[in-house]
DNA sequence: GTGAAAGCGCTAACAA
DNA sequence: TTGTTAGCGCTTTCAC
């Protein structure tokens, strides 16, 4: 109603609610000791004049800084992908310590659940205010979300979810929309006649359940959008090259195949077949904005790359709980990253 | 070489150089009162600690606010565009008057250049810190910008650029480029034999520029890649529908086109045309995440959106300018936005 | 030329 | 349960 654009401060406030600015930041912060009645007056003259406290004065008078860790995969040079979410959380991490708040990144190798169970056992003993976690080992991770849940601490999923938790958020992508975009972009590049290849590169168990929607994604909408072309699907489960390229050779030795969908970032792998045998006409998809795969988009291989803004996965999940943390700010529980199509033509200015 | 985590304040650093913390806020600001040997003996203590000084501190110390001012085309209802940049302003806006920066924004009608000249007069005589435009209309623009080029005030070109200018920055579109990629996404949804109608819908002769860096773009990119497609042109200098209606239907009688493409956000009223017609089997390309042309692509009457992030243009400009002013980090000349293909499967999460 | 001191709006420790 | 007060690191004014 009022166009007053917040210039009531605390003092105001307290000589309108009669009592001192101790008393108004004790309710402000929901600290005890302040009598039922006095409470009720000061949220009264909060709610009247929409007070907004001035972030810049509170970052500076407390010097208590609060501590966000980040528990995810390192990045191996066999797959660069989470380097990416990393540089967002990186980038984060620089904008909020100058409100005072801390990050401290954890890495465990994502073929190794091994390597997470003691870090996750780590934080259990240690203070910290919020979590960002990418759940890849859904059991390991139980005793730290429960640990989480029992000390009010926060947390965020990074790039998958665990639906029944009770996680303050989820940032990534929508797998199975994925897949329906995939189809689409098939579906526009190819003919009825054609035959399509779906191939899914992974040795890990958890990462099949990221494949296997973008798969029921393709189907359904196959299946909705009446497209007649006929799937073929390759799984392989041994994701070094030469194993790659015989699984391949064999496949395409039997099948011709107009278009060529890779369900995850490995696709370099399948670009480097096509490009080395000299396979032609075949249209190349796959996902992520991979230095490896950007090449063979360049050089007209890979055809297109299906991307979910990993950087601004990690730089959104942090602020979040900074927002959560600072500003008693409730993120949206699920948040969809877009699905952004990527060609040669378009790449450059390509934001991750 | 330090890890110090620049912890010096202007206290430790007035102990170190045995001067007060006057004498080094002085030197900070390059402000004059400071002997020459004074001032050397301060800057080689600032240097020799890398003294990174407090934003937060000195945002909340320093009452003086910073003025940005904003002066770009308003949103009509004919053409939707500028809501997006806008509401990219607005969040920038917000974000930076917590730093004690003042956001204002001049909106003239870019029908009209003579809606424009007043408000490029008044800021002649008002005083501000740092401007954003959209340089719509080049001859009118002259004496705003001459004046800043005097007065060293800052300005950034959003959605348009001035090559020759001043300008510190330039957020916006590489038209080129843009047409490259409709070329290539043509390329892959149609054959060899289709024709292709391009579609430029403008009645203002600035706009026009747009639209044929699009279409050369597109141009090259056939010719490249040795497309054999049948291109076929349409200009229409009427915006109304009725009279896009007749151009069409017109041109469609004499031809038989597989491929639309339109270079503005204006394929809503071909969408509608295809719509009413019934026409069937065209494919329909067009720009920008507009509610008009989302609804045609929810529909399967529009088939590709191509799109710029306005609204991240928006944000930007300010951003780079905010940053410039507050930090004295020159942005980069030249800010290509992304080129966003946009399609009935992807457009829910997109972000503009 | 230089220093001292009073804030900016808030937090947190200490009194009352 | 409430009020008072000393800072946070910097800017700015005023006095020397």
């Amino acid at each position: 109603m009022k166009k007053d654009n917040s210039l009531v401060g605390i003092k105001e406030l307290a000589k309108l609610a009669n009592v001192s600015i101790g008393t108004i930041d004790r309710v402000l912060h929901d600290r005890p000791g302040v009598a039922a009645k006095t409470k009720e007056r000061v949220l009264a003259v909060l709610q009247e004049h929409d007070y907004q406290p001035n972030m810049i004065a509170r970052a500076l008078a407390s010097r208590k800084a609060r501590r966000i860790v980040v528990l995810i995969p390192s990045a191996s040079p066999e797959s660069a992908y989470w380097k990416a979410p990393l540089e967002g959380v990186r980038t984060a991490g620089s904008e909020i310590q100058r409100y005072s708040f801390t990050l401290d990144v954890l890495l465990f190798d994502q073929n190794d659940r091994h390597s997470f169970i003691p870090l996750a056992m780590q934080l259990l003993e240690e203070d910290f205010d919020a979590l960002v976690l990418a759940p890849m080992f859904h059991q390991e991770a139980q005793p730290l979300l429960q640990h989480c849940d029992e000390n009010k601490i926060p947390y965020v999923f990074i790039n998958s979810d665990i639906p029944g938790s009770d996680s303050a958020a989820y940032f990534g992508p929508d797998l199975f929309q994925s897949g329906c975009m995939s189809a689409q972009l098939i579906n526009y590049i190819s003919n009825p006649a054609d035959e399509i290849l779906l191939v899914h590169i992974s040795r890990e168990m958890e990462m099949q359940h990221h494949l296997l929607r973008k798969e029921e994604g393709l189907l359904q909408y196959m299946q909705d959008n009446g497209m007649k072309q006929k799937l073929h699907k390759l799984v392989i489960r041994d994701t070094t090259y030469s194993a790659i390229e015989q699984a391949l050779a064999e496949q395409l030795k039997n099948t011709t195949i107009q278009v060529l969908f890779v369900t995850n970032s490995r696709v370099a792998s399948v670009a480097r077949f096509i490009e080395e045998q000299q396979v032609a006409g075949i249209c190349l998809i796959g996902f992520d904005y991979l230095p490896d795969n950007i090449a063979y988009l360049e050089k007209g291989i890979i055809d297109f790359l299906l991307c979910h803004k990993p950087v601004a996965q990690g730089y959104k999940s942090v602020m979040s709980l900074f927002q959560l943390l600072e500003a008693q700010q409730e993120p949206q529980k699920i948040n969809y990253m877009p699905i952004d199509i990527i060609s040669k033509e378009n790449y450059r200015y390509y934001e991750n």
